[in-house]
DNA sequence: TGACCCTAATAAGTACGACATATTGCGGAG
DNA sequence: CTCCGCAATATGTCGTACTTATTAGGGTCA
């Protein structure tokens, strides 16, 4: 699992990084509020102001809280945060993103990913081509074993991204893996990955190494639709369970 | 101008992040190369070690550099940068991005802003609409001067990204706002705003207005297609400059 | 009574000094 | 020549003291 994101980490300013962050995402501090005084975090957490301070000002980076002198540190509006770093997204995950981030993440990939698709049967680099193929063959080895399948996806849809050889497409394979997580638990529910699932994306890649960009493109916005009629059903009932594990 | 990065920003440890931070960006420090001591980062820059380490905090919370014991502070590769992060993206901005990076900005507006304009035109708040109007409007009022023009065309394009009501097509708003200010630079050394900018832009917000899904999609493409093709004689001869205010 | 200014309290910002810890490179023993 | 262990190094952590911007509140004057 090759990721990308930097917190949690060993080292107790990382930790107090995570334990704020997921608190801040997860609605457990309210956006708007105020985040408690820096002397009081350190007796809560049992470190000094330095980690405090450090882990503070982490998050203010990431655009999820503001401090301000004397007033406090106050968690900043939802549409301030940097919802496409890795480590925002990562710390979504475990409340499951809920329906409507979800949706935005697919209408996301709805997006970007027949871009991709299209560039990388353009031009894409010959060796990250043979990735995909490698991502492929492994979809077409795992038959009907989900964690093999998912893994071969996942590295499918970010390779692409790579192979798209555009920096910003490449940015943005944190959002990508993070839709295709939430999307395999979710699909857990209603019994594994879909049969149909090897062949439409060897679709995709039997088309860019054709390097036949229409039909890269095209077969590439067929498997995100079929992501998302498979999605629609499960994910309209709202998840209320915050304490999930 | 409504930003919304959060550095240069006053106080010391938000200076020593901008210059660090552009120091990197710009070339100034190669990536792969080791940042100075914190101490003699301290000696440098006049400060406590607590204002240095919090400015390492946060540039390796941006994924520029990264920290570890007994090695010392290494800028990561390009790849690992958030790119997408306002900051990040404003560091670039004196360097006027380099020809490579331009590309990538416009393709991923070329991918983006269509379907932003599609999403906005069959579900676009009216209240945004209506601020999409007003800029329309600015724009035709602009007529040729160029201050007045490239604000509101900044106001148009970050405004459809709203209007999409999809939060993650908000975020690109940074990018996307990037890509507006380094194309204004460049265009100005061909003389000015293109005459023919306010009617391609007014066709995008009347099909919006008109909830014209696919008319609305084609006329931001056309846009982008337009602003591409007046770009590309301009931005082919790299910049050598380092030293740009 | 109401507006205004000044003061004091507050919480983040900065600074300095010390020690802890992980990691790497070197040198000696086998 | 290999391997083990020691020492050097640079970040990580801690504690304390002081500074500064900001705001709330009280007191004064019109």
């Amino acid at each position: 699992m090759p990721d990308d994101r930097a917190y949690p980490s060993g080292g107790v300013h990382g930790q107090v990084v995570y334990q704020i962050g997921r608190q801040i995402v997860s609605g457990e501090i309210a956006v708007g509020s105020d985040l408690p005084r820096e002397v009081e975090l350190c007796e809560r957490f049992g470190t000094s102001r330095q980690a405090i301070r450090e882990a503070i000002k982490v998050l203010a980076a990431k655009g999820l809280i503001e401090p301000r002198r004397r007033r406090g540190t106050r968690v900043r509006p939802r549409a301030a945060w940097n919802l496409l770093d890795p480590d925002v997204l990562l710390w979504h995950a475990p409340d499951g993103f809920g329906p409507d981030f979800l949706a935005d993440l697919l209408e996301l990939r709805a997006t970007i990913e027949p871009a991709a698709a299209e560039l990388a049967a353009r031009r894409g680099d010959p060796a990250r081509l043979a990735e995909l193929g490698a991502a492929i063959e492994d979809m077409r080895l795992a038959g009907l074993d989900p964690v093999r399948f998912y893994d071969a996806d996942i590295r499918f849809h970010v390779g692409l991204l790579l192979a798209s050889g555009n920096s910003l497409f490449a940015q943005l394979a944190s959002p990508v893996r993070a839709a295709l997580t939430a999307s395999f638990r979710l699909q857990e529910r209603i019994g594994g990955p879909q049969e149909n699932g090897y062949a439409i994306h060897a679709a995709v890649y039997e088309a860019i190494a054709a390097r036949d960009t229409a039909r890269a493109r095209a077969a590439m916005a067929f498997v995100i639709e079929a992501a998302a009629t498979e999605l629609r059903p499960v994910m309209t009932p709202a998840p209320e369970s915050t304490t999930g594990a």
